[in-house]
Parts: structure tokens; sequence; C-alpha cells
DNA sequence: GTCTATACCCCGATAGAC
DNA sequence: GTCTATCGGGGTATAGAC
């Protein structure tokens, strides 16, 4: 009995994941926005009403593509960040570096993301943990620095204080005001150089894309305080 | 017989502008991607066969919105910028005040020109002039600025010094090389700032929209050697 | 330049048999 | 859990009359 069982729930994961790959795949062709069942169904061989077993709604296939995603680039993220060396400042780069290559390796589901939103689609909560890892991470490794009380902190007019308190609050306990708002900022601005050359703003402006790309990060870690060579 | 066809050209100029208001509004209800050209056939009215008079695709009105966006754009922050007051830093804090404030109202547009891209849609060149409108305008002001010797430059490794000298000769002249990758690291960096906010990503993390992006497009303005204050 | 009609496709979702 | 069949939509694009 449990062995049937067993074997039922693998085989629901299985076509499950088959699902998903194909949605992926499709993802890819026609955009978020055109995702479609009877597609996905047709070119697994089944028929439309069959995928209804396995995801309620086309919405639902669409969560779960979406937190898949979060998931597939927080990993990346972490990874690289538990494998870096040298200082806080090396580990964001390469943290950054992470994210763009995750990026550029998917860049449906990284559209998919962080792109337009789909019209007539809103994430669900259920979406919300998946979605702060990388955000998480940073914060992280700024509030790791930050501990030694030596580091440059960026200025913070009058105006930006309480909400930079209310953020640390919020989700970034520990770390300095003064850094957390270049740190929200850094993190925005990191994806906008990524959306730029994964959507074609940057053809025919930057060439030497990694080395532009290092750089760029390596200044934003400077704007929240972070130096080389800082053990 | 030329009044007659002077009233022939302009009702054809105000049956397509109309065309294109209505592909307006359904871009906010359906996205880019699911544009169609019978919805807009529909609602003025027509039948679909008669657009094919004003645009032979529906690629083609897509273009068409493209490049009236980019203009929309393109010309109120010019404008933002003829009107500005007081030095480089300040116009280029009010030239991306403008742009963030053209998003802001222009969402599903803004969405058309610097989010993810249609799939299946390749914009042609006649898009590129348009295209560029706002960028120049951050390359006059840095220019500009410039010109003046004694404003501090941003550090430029020598891996990317060559990248740099071909921005300069191909879209920035009179740029420092130093500035241009800077430069252009801000320009994708403010699009990252505005993509979040626009697209949710800053929901319950920012809540002082204004302050912060003020805040934060100072930064970038610092990032290419201008500092508040300077004539 | 607009009309009707048409060819030939697509979709989400559900009912009910097996 | 998969099937057939169905409801009730949607789309691009063209032909040919007016």
């Amino acid at each position: 009995m449990s062995t049937a069982q067993g074997a039922r729930a693998r085989a629901r994961t299985e076509v499950t994941a088959a699902i998903k790959d194909e949605a992926r795949r499709q993802l890819a062709a026609e955009g978020a926005a055109r995702l479609s069942l009877r597609a996905v169904a047709r070119e697994l061989g089944m028929v439309s009403s069959a995928l209804y077993r396995y995801f309620p709604s086309r919405d639902d296939l669409l969560t779960a593509l979406i937190v898949d995603a979060y998931d597939s680039l927080g990993e990346r993220a972490e990874e690289a960040h538990g494998t870096a060396a040298g200082g806080p400042f090396e580990r964001w780069v390469t943290v950054c570096e992470a994210v763009r290559g995750w990026a550029l390796e998917h860049p449906h589901e990284y559209a998919l993301i962080y792109g337009t939103p789909v019209p007539g689609y809103t994430a669900p909560a259920t979406t919300v943990p998946a979605a702060a890892r990388v955000g998480l991470l940073l914060i992280g490794i700024a509030r790791d620095a930050h501990r030694k009380p030596d580091l440059p902190r960026p200025s913070l007019p009058d105006d930006l204080r309480p909400e930079a308190e209310r953020m640390v609050a919020d989700f970034a306990p520990d770390v300095p005001p003064e850094v957390v708002t270049a740190l929200v900022a850094a993190w925005a601005q990191l994806y906008g150089l990524i959306g730029f050359e994964l959507f074609g703003q940057f053809n025919r402006v930057v060439e030497e894309r990694e080395a532009f790309f290092r750089q760029a990060v390596g200044q934003l870690a400077r704007g929240v305080g972070l130096a080389p060579g800082h053990a």
C-alpha cells in the first residue's frame, strides 16, 4: 500500500516536473503573457483537461514557475556567497556576478520575475520568501561588514532618516540606517544593469559586458561602504 | 484638389491617431504581447480589416507605439532639462525626476520600451533616434560639466579603458573616458530604480518614493563627477 | 477605404464517461 | 487521472464587392 502510494506520488511529481519544464520552454518562445495550458498539454501528448489535475488554473502554473525561478536564482546566489573568497566587497561582487550569470542563462525566467508584470496576474503571498532571498543575502553582507565601525557610511539626508529607520526595523536589523537606503538603491540598480544587458539596451553601447559589470557593481559596493581588501 | 487631398490626409491622420490611442488603452489592459488589431477595431466601431489600411500588421502598430513612447519620454526629459535651474548636478537630478514622472504617468508605455521585450517582435532601426534621446541628454550634461577640468573623475580600471575610449568615439564625444563608463552604468541604474518602483518590487520595501529616488539619483550624479552647487 | 465573408488557427475551463 | 466533447470565446490575415 505504501509502495503503491509512493509510486503514485512519484509519478505525480514527475509529470508535474515535465509540465513545468515544457512551460519554461514556452516562456522562451511566447512570453509569460501567452503561456498556454493547451499548448503545454499538446507538446506533452496530453489533453488539456488532464493538466487541470496538476495545476487548477493557468495562474497557478505561472505561480509555480515564478517560485521556482526565484528559488533557482536565490540558490545560485547563496551558493556563490558560500564559496566566495575575500572580504565583504569581494563577496558582494561575487554575488552580483552570480545573479548576472543566472540571468544570462535563464533570460526568460529572469523576465518572468523581474520584467514587466503579467497583465491580469497578481503574485500570491507564497512567492515572497523565495523572492526575498537575494535581497537578504546583500543585506547580510552589508550587516557583517558594518560590524566593524570604521567603514565609511553614505550620507543620509534628514528627510530620509525616518524611512531608513523603518527599513532597518522592517527587514534589515542591525544595518546602520545610513547604509540601508543606499543598499536598497544598489539592489534596484543591480537589476537595472542586468535588465539593460538582457533586454538589448546595451546593444552597440556596451561591448565588454563582464568587465563593465564588474566595475559597476564594485561601485555599488562602495556606495554601501564596502571597499576591496577589507577582511 | 489640394483641399480635397488635405482633407483626406487630415482624416487619415485623425484615424491613425485614434487607432494609436485605443491601442495604448489596450496596452494597459492586456500588455504588449496581447495587443490585438481586432480588439482595437472593435472598440473603434471599425472592422478589423479596415485597420490594415493604416497599419500593415500588428508589429507596425507596435513600432509606432514604441516610437511615440520614446519621443514622449524624450520630449519630457528635454523640456525638464531646458527649464532646470542650477548647475549640472541639479540638471541631472531634474532630468532623472522627469523620466520617473513620465514613467509613473505612463507605466504601460514605459513597460513597452524598457520592460520585457515582446516575444517575436524585433524593433526596427527606425526606433533608434527616439530611443537615444534621454541618453544623449545625460551625456550632454556630463560633457558640459567636465569642460571644467577640476571635477573629480571616477576611477577607470585598465581593462576597461579601451572600451571607454570606444564609447567616447562612438556616442559620447568630448566626455572624458573615465566618466563615460560610469555614465552608462548610471543610465542603466536609473532605469533599475524606476522599474523596481513601477513593477512592484518596492512594495513594502520603499515607502517614501520621491525622497528615496532623489537621494539615489543624486548619488548617481556624484558617480559621474557631479556635485551640488557647481555652476 | 470600408464592408462582408471566409480560411484557419488559438485559448481557458468544465461535464461526464471510463 | 485521462479521455472526448463542448461552451463560448479569442486571434491574424486575405479576397472581393462596393
